[in-house]
DNA sequence: GATGAATGAGTATTCATTCAT
DNA sequence: TATGAATGAATACTCATTCAT
């Protein structure tokens, strides 16, 4: 047993040493212009080793959005869970927590949106992409939960909390995507943490219960 | 004359009869996946005219955005010359505008945000990604125009009008991508368009002056 | 009658300004790099006219040779037709001529010795070759003319006049191309004047007869 | 240590596997009408396995020049380490040296003469050119070195070594590219050792000091 | 004759994936 | 398990040549 666990852990820290490997070189030349072979040597492994592991190229890039997804349902969950009855405390976190996801690794959350829709990921194994779906739909529903929770609390308006959940993210996502574009527009790349909070503090007057009287 | 003015209609045509079967195949398949003969048998030509009259499979790809930019800017344009002195009907044909630029090529928009920092397009010829830098940059200069006029009006809080072009350019690419992905979340693809009032109605919300008391 | 020859005249015209085009593109950039657009806007014609001209891209390469061994054929028939007496200074004009044949045109004349075995010359039309082939073998037949009245007049050793003519252009043809190779071995290409002098130089004391006791 | 010696010797077996067949797919088709699949299968490999070790195809066409340098090297040397002190010999033996090296592998060594100014190599590695180029040079330094013996022992007029050995190889290549061009001239293909010899012999008495009284 | 837009055959090269060791 | 040599399918792009005008 002892025998088996070691190489288990083994097992692990190798995927690990992949997943690090490739998503250096995935951030460096992006998927296209990343080669198996460059990967295997950021990995010093042989290209061979990293089909053991993953089943094939696509697979290995969608893992790496896993961990962030993983991440994601983490920090929501950590929310979900606060003491704290202050709907608007748990909003702040809860945008704190998205930038954290973003910074935690921009590379692959930028690719995750691009992803989603394309042709790139035709042969992802069903089992992947469940996982993936499955970790995304919770996080979202935890974040329903949260507005759900405020909403009861009267802080919000009554809208429905998936639907708030959704476009919270589309916030996100869409601030994140525009500032990562080339097309500067009025953002500053460098000003994203700014304009993220400037995008959710818009998004929470947004669905606050107007001004009290 | 007749004759030069007649060539450079047949050659237009060209170009268009080219972009069309691009657009198509490119949302059948993909860009990766779609190959340039593939392409040239869509639009009844051969493989090497598609090269008379694009540099090369990205520019064709890329000149599908600059039909939807152009178009985009034509309807915020429209918005921005409305007669109208009512901020808030602004905000609301704007809304709209965006639904319909959607609508007028969902594929490409989407591919738009996708493409932007990817490392698909390298070989863009730097006139190209001029014109689509100066096409999206006046667009959005134009809505920015518009909140501005906005909150002279008093209509909005007192934010910096780049800022909110930003963020609603945000929240429709957000809101776009989101419903436009596998990960369905709570949004649905079909419900595009209510997704998008919704997201646009807090938008709205949240940049108005606060009920007066 | 007039009206015809001029139009021929015309006609010869254009064969020259294709030429004159196509010469200077493949100094430029050699056989293959060079395409039949690059020498039609040269010769600001369209790719079609050069068609009107030669039956096709190898015809017109092998175009130039011929010029160029007219030229010899020229130069050669001058030092025969030469009244001196003297071998030795028949022998000295036919070492000048071959410098200035190299002169007239040292590209064309460099790719002549490269094409003859050539792959590339597939397409050449039999009345091309034949007529490239009569050229050459007039020159070399006049060149050993010269060797053998040098014999008859007892300068040169009894040797085949026809062999001597063909060591001699040997000698040219490897000196040339030493010269022009891009391994500079011991002959500098700007020093081919003289190279070729103490080439000939060896080749005449090798073939005079001994100096008499 | 075993083992990776083996695989070494396997890896240069592979290789001269590839250059085999690439000289004679070149051999019988020339280098723009053979395709890398040609080679490939002539070698029974795949199109890919040419790449693992050769960078491109006119790498893999330079190569064949390394070794018939590589073999013109030794003969020199050999002739050069004669321990004849006749210089009458050892220029007989240079000049069989130089046929030998011809039928060693003519096709190459007549597009050897091609190659030098051509354009065809462009993507040629320096490492490579420096490799062909280095090779030629000592060899003509070597034939250089023989001629100065011959100097030495007074059997030559007292010219410049370097010269010498130009002029000798140039008489060399100007004979094998004459009788192997296509134009006959006078020189039969077959007869190229007796063209050879009576060559050399032009060239020994050109450079031998006159007969002695 | 002249044009030049259209053709479409032809090919070097890459790289994800496999499998014998 | 790990290797890494070998595979071979897949494709963007070029350019000599044609032909309708």
């Amino acid at each position: 047993m002892g025998i088996r666990e070691r190489k288990k852990r083994e097992k692990e820290r190798r995927r690990q040493q992949i997943i690090v490997a490739a998503k250096r070189m995935f951030s460096k030349k992006g998927f296209n212009r990343t080669t198996m072979e460059d990967i295997a040597s950021e990995a010093e492994l042989s290209p061979g080793t990293l089909y053991l592991y993953f089943k094939n190229k696509e697979e290995l890039y969608a893992s790496l959005s896993l961990r962030i997804l993983q991440y994601l349902l983490m920090r929501v969950e950590h929310v979900n869970d606060m003491e704290s009855d202050d709907p608007e405390e748990k909003l702040s976190a809860l945008s704190d927590a998205m930038y954290d996801i973003y910074q935690f690794d921009s590379m692959t959350i930028v690719n995750m949106f691009h992803l989603q829709s394309s042709e790139t990921m035709k042969n992802l194994s069903t089992d992947l992409l469940k996982e993936i779906d499955s970790l995304f739909r919770r996080s979202m529903d935890i974040i329903a939960e949260i507005f759900a929770q405020g909403s009861r609390r009267g802080a919000f308006r009554d809208l429905d909390p998936g639907t708030l959940a959704d476009i919270f993210w589309s916030c996100f996502s869409g601030v994140v995507l525009l500032a990562t574009s080339k097309q500067t527009a009025h953002t500053d790349r460098d000003g994203l943490k700014t304009r993220l909070d400037e995008a959710f503090d818009i998004f929470r007057r947004g669905i606050s219960t107007p001004a009290p009287a």
